[in-house]
DNA sequence: CTGAAAGCGCTTACAG
DNA sequence: CTGAAAGCGCTTACAG
């Protein structure tokens, strides 16, 4: 019985019978391939058309030894970044015959037991998006054979996607130093990520860039470390309100979490850019409902790129390589010179 | 030659022949069925490590005649609501062993592609949101033979998750209505779709009830159609706006449109709830941020529940049914009595 | 341009 | 508890 059926569904023999030609005609005929008589296909396609035939995929792919298929692997779905680098992907993959399958790997457990689990051999290729793989993991999947690209983590061996993360914590701090701040508070993930998350580190350093250059002393109160997420950026501009010297300016290292920023901002009384101004990163859809200035990163065009580097590899074999996406400064109404 | 691999992987021969059994014995070992010594499960588990042996899923598959995956449809997949629904349901489906198979089916065009080709065969059953077929297109997947869960839009034939959206439109405008509005505008999708969607005509009838119910006369511009999107959500506000007697309260159908219609609200120099009161629908994660009054849907608990349900049918093949979820209206700032 | 046949790598009655 | 063998429904050299 096949996937989605329960009645006995026409196969590739009984098409051929009616079409009163072999299997392999069938075969040829249908999937467009060169070499079979006009009037022959035209036959075997109303056969197939009367019987209703299908061709089962998996069948196709078990002889083709070609699934047509690109597993996806995200640490959460529902949340704006991964659905948008999915959209994009998507769109490519379909667009070239392809197929999206989706894992989500949340934590150690879930991705060790997919990593170890045949589930990813049921793709021709894979793309991670801010996956942290250990060595072990890596290599694994490396012996897979298959292309495998990373969005947002950088892995020897595999192709990825990335964006200057540096250069994004220092146009954004550069930005607030422009106008005038000194007092700059930086939100983000935790540092010193043990599997090899850089993104925070990255951008920390972009950060720590500018305001050396122009001499700026760093107050180490103002470096704090939550997640990426609105409620974390809430939290985190809560602590930097209750110093005793709260900064001017903060460098959010996501829009969700400056939007969780502003809010804690406002619901403390205080204005911005009046009071605090407040940069994030990623060009969030809310971010122009927010006025948020923000670091733009094409998301939906990391995907499509992740896409395309997986399906030319998929065709013919490349190199791994790495693609830099580029990111621009979007200046809107929540930065302002300091009071 | 396998998908994800280049090299000669070991398949169930190999394993077979390391561990001195037959091949039924290997899978049977393998996959944990009784009836295998436990001496013998262990030496088959030894070679099956030792040589790296994983089943490949396609000929497991084409041999069970279960491809253990799931597809879902969608019209977007860059959304909140859809991703929220995916992740539910993806939640449900691999704690259950199956996976996820997704497919966008955006336009008419994309749509009758899907499902007149084989790609929905490769999947034991399907979950559908938002997706407007037509009556034909209905019948065709209704032939494929495999559970069909709908979210969101209801078919004869399909079991079907929905929420009741009459009451939803009712008691968001009733809250305006206790506030003592009389003014009260109703943003929204466009009503007589063609392919039935009737969510936003529903939402528009709960509306009138709640009106009439109170004898409050209805104003026809003050009924504005666009799309379920922020950017059409400030477009139709800004309508609003410009009329001779604007309205002091907004029923926006979700709470992507209100955060548009806050946009549009401010940027116009008025303010909320002090000028205009606006209440949504779906308690989007900004909802919080935006302190928008909204009625919540559950909506990662829609596609959690559509998960359950086509798992139960394609396990057991249930009756087709109708589920109806719960909603809730969540008083927060957006709203006040008028002035 | 077409067909016969092998093969893809598993699973599953069936028999013992 | 285990094995031999058929079968899942296609695709693909190979031969003609």
């Amino acid at each position: 019985m096949n996937a989605l059926s329960n009645d006995r569904r026409n196969n590739i023999e009984d098409v051929a019978r009616e079409a009163r030609v072999s299997t392999a005609t069938v075969s040829r005929a249908l999937r467009g391939m060169p070499n079979v008589a006009p009037s022959t296909r035209e036959r075997v396609r109303k056969a197939a058309r009367l019987l209703e035939y299908r061709a089962d995929p998996t069948a196709s792919r078990l002889a083709s030894g070609r699934t047509n298929t690109v597993a996806m692997v995200v640490p959460i779905l529902d949340g704006w970044y991964f659905a948008t680098v999915m959209a994009g992907a998507e769109g490519v993959l379909t667009d070239r015959g392809y197929e999206l399958l989706v894992f989500v790997a949340g934590d150690e457990e879930a991705r060790s037991r997919l990593i170890m689990s045949s589930r990813l051999r049921g793709a021709d290729g894979m793309i991670l998006v801010d996956v942290a793989l250990t060595e072990a993991e890596a290599g694994t999947l490396l012996q897979l054979g298959g292309p495998i690209v990373s969005v947002g983590m950088e892995f020897g061996g595999f192709t990825s996607v990335v964006v200057d993360d540096v250069e994004i914590g220092r146009s954004a701090t550069q930005h607030l130093v422009d106008l005038g701040h000194i007092d700059i508070a930086i939100l983000g993930g935790a540092g010193d990520d043990p599997l090899g998350y850089l993104v925070p580190d990255r951008r920390r350093e972009g950060y720590r860039q500018a305001l050396d250059k122009v001499g700026i002393a760093r107050r180490a109160e103002l470096t704090i470390d939550g997640t990426f997420s609105v409620r974390s950026g809430y939290e985190t501009m809560q602590e930097l309100l209750a110093l005793r010297h709260p900064p001017t300016a903060v460098f959010s290292m996501s829009d969700e979490m400056a939007f969780g920023a502003l809010k804690a901002i406002r619901d403390s009384g205080l204005s911005v850019p009046g009071d605090i101004s407040v940069v994030g990163v990623d060009d969030h859809p809310m971010s122009w409902v927010m006025d948020l200035t923000t670091v733009q990163q094409k998301v939906a065009g990391h995907g499509a790129l992740a896409g395309r580097l997986v399906l030319d590899q998929i065709e013919e074999s490349h190199e791994p390589l790495r693609q830099e996406a580029e990111t621009s400064l979007i200046i809107r109404g929540s930065t302002a010179p300091p009071r």
